[in-house]
DNA sequence: GTCTATATACCGATAGAC
DNA sequence: GTCTATCGGTATATAGAC
């Protein structure tokens, strides 16, 4: 028997999810196996399949996992501030730069819009971002009461993360430049044109 | 001997184009095996050898084939229009619409944006961006001559692509309803976003 | 909690006949 | 141009010892 490398099973799982997480988010689900997971952490398979009874669970437990933890980070963003407008740009700010940080939870967010089947996305919506999202709503109703403030959020959660998105391919499009990557960058050209339009949008 | 299911070797190859993009699109290269692709064809595993020599192979070829269909579709997107208003109108309308009408193309490129090396991505933006992106900067320059028109043409683009993207999840979001995935509606509300800004995205 | 060993299935790819 | 048969490798998952 070999000596045991956790002495609880939450530390174990901890670590699985530790190693887990970026391999999902990096390579996707079909891209990495038991034995990649079991390899990161430094166990064997059948001690993985120990902790957790098959890969789709494993699975769902990081998506859980790496999205909880993101939950909280974005409850801060929608605090109230002064102005609408400062409310608006505070908010795009923070947004920018919680998703810039993380391409663990961007990518498996991305991800499981391509593969996620209709009750994940149910439950990820319901759980993870209605919440939040319902703040950004609100956001978008205070600024602009005779808009769609559903489609509202969603452009303005889809303007910054677009940016991120097409980080690794716009630097080969014409006019692509690195400070284009920098989070305070997106944020300042996001808030500008969400305030102004695109008309207006290099002025102040 | 089978009896020959194709009479020229174009034609054999243009089936499995015809069977393998949709499969990889939905599934992703490591989601989709070689007997995948064989048994929609209705060839063998062999057969499909002798017309691609390996899998990359066959997955690069989808992705071509796929996006080079797509490329004179974009470009036409693009004709002058009389007023700078009346381009930004034309061209989110016409976007959309060939976005919204092939799932599979638009999955393969957020595909490429999370799986895609480097080498991949600059071929992508080179042979089949390149000269429709440059369009979109143009028009962006001619609607904001003070404003960064790469930051622009990917917040035109992407507030596109992310109405179509979240579709799948929107259905479960606060405000969501089956309208918004109309892509009429959608080339609407960021027509107005992008001319008006947020704060008076409702007026006309 | 962790291991070795193994069952079973599928993977990508090839050989060689017709 | 297409097939059957097959190789070597890896996949998920399990059995059973310690």
């Amino acid at each position: 028997m070999a000596r045991a490398k956790f002495s609880t099973s939450s530390e174990a799982v901890n670590t699985i999810f530790y190693e887990a997480i970026p391999l999902f988010a990096q390579s996707g689900f079909n891209g990495v196996s038991m034995r990649h997971v079991a390899t990161a952490v430094g166990i064997s398979i059948a001690t993985l399949y120990h902790h957790f009874p098959d890969k789709q669970t494993l699975y769902l437990r990081c998506i859980e996992e790496a999205f909880a933890n993101k939950a909280g980070g974005l409850s801060e963003v929608l605090t109230k501030q002064s102005s609408p407008e400062e409310q608006l740009k505070h908010f795009i700010y923070r947004f920018t730069c919680l998703m810039a940080e993380d391409d663990n939870f961007r990518r498996l967010f991305q991800r499981e819009l391509l593969d996620g089947d209709e009750t994940r996305l149910q439950v990820l919506a319901k759980d993870v971002f209605q919440i939040q999202f319902k703040g950004i709503t609100d956001l978008a109703q205070t600024l602009a009461p005779q808009c769609d403030s559903h489609m509202m959020a969603i452009s303005m959660a889809g303007l910054v993360l677009f940016h991120l998105e097409t980080t690794p391919i716009r630097q080969f499009l014409p006019g692509g430049r690195a400070e284009h990557n920098d989070p305070e960058f997106i944020a300042e050209h996001v808030t500008k044109l969400l305030l102004n339009g695109v008309m207006k949008c290099g002025n102040d």
